[in-house]
DNA sequence: CAATAACCTATTAAATCCATAGGGTAATAG
DNA sequence: CTATTACCCTATGGATTTAATAGGTTATTG
């Protein structure tokens, strides 16, 4: 399960993405757009920021704003960073690798075989999708 | 991240599958082959068995036997079991549905339309896979 | 300087997970 | 029939993680 968030965090970007002009978007807008906490909200962006995804402005007229193109920012980075590992068992994981305490052997753990392939899949959903593809709105999907 | 219980739950899935004849299979010997605590592995072969992958026989000579051929157990009904929902949120789980307190659009909601991508990829691998594909050993395997 | 909005630290409530403990009960072997 | 085996069931606790709140500090604009 995807926690709230990694979900805030996506819809937070989305939302900034959705903007064109490159003003800096306040916390307290997308909180209240996205019915996200704003406290919440705050550590979300402020980790986005950190990790080179969001850059801020401080005082009057300030808030975030995207650092490269949504066009260049893969789903995969986002969720990593978010969070973390997008395999499901960290001996699968690329980024998170972590041996099992159990599994004498990896090449014969059935779990481990089948969660190659999970990931695999997973990888190639959100590698393709970039913060574009996801934020846009057609007019079709309202129908 | 997948639970331990649902890990171990196919992990011992798979090792009664590989017992070419149907004779039970006791606790205590998938708990020693496949390092899981014996008691925590109980209450796993238990809910299997209620969910009807496991037949179960007690007293001397008892344990528990698969019910179906391994080729007909889809790895997506284990994982429904043991785990839950597929789905990373349940906005888009088919069989464990539950609309987000937030969005009050799912058509325009840049989440939903990702893990509604994520959720496919994931079901398609897990649907493909049996216990029988996954609990085999090839010998190329040890290489 | 005064207003604004990001930034930072700490705390907490709730939930979930993993495992253990301790027995109860049914079936089988001899 | 009796002892043993091994499934069956309930309850509990510790640890970790998650989600959210609270309260303050720093930087920028006008």
């Amino acid at each position: 399960m995807l926690s709230k968030k990694t979900k805030y965090g996506i819809k937070a970007l989305a939302y900034v993405a959705r903007k064109e002009d490159r003003k800096p978007v306040q916390t307290s807008e997308i909180s209240e757009s996205e019915n996200i906490s704003l406290k919440f909200l705050e550590s979300i962006l402020l980790e986005l920021r950190k990790s080179g995804f969001l850059g801020s402005k401080k005082g009057k007229g300030g808030g975030y704003y995207l650092i490269k193109e949504p066009k260049d920012i893969k789903m995969t980075a986002v969720i990593r960073v978010l969070e973390g590992p997008i395999a499901m068992v960290p001996c699968v994981s690329l980024n998170y690798y972590e041996k099992c305490d159990d599994c004498p052997d990896e090449r014969t753990c059935s779990v481990h075989k089948l969660m190659i392939q999970v990931r695999d899949a997973s990888l190639k959903v959100l590698g393709e999708n970039t913060l574009e593809d996801i934020s846009k709105i057609d007019q079709e999907m309202l129908k």
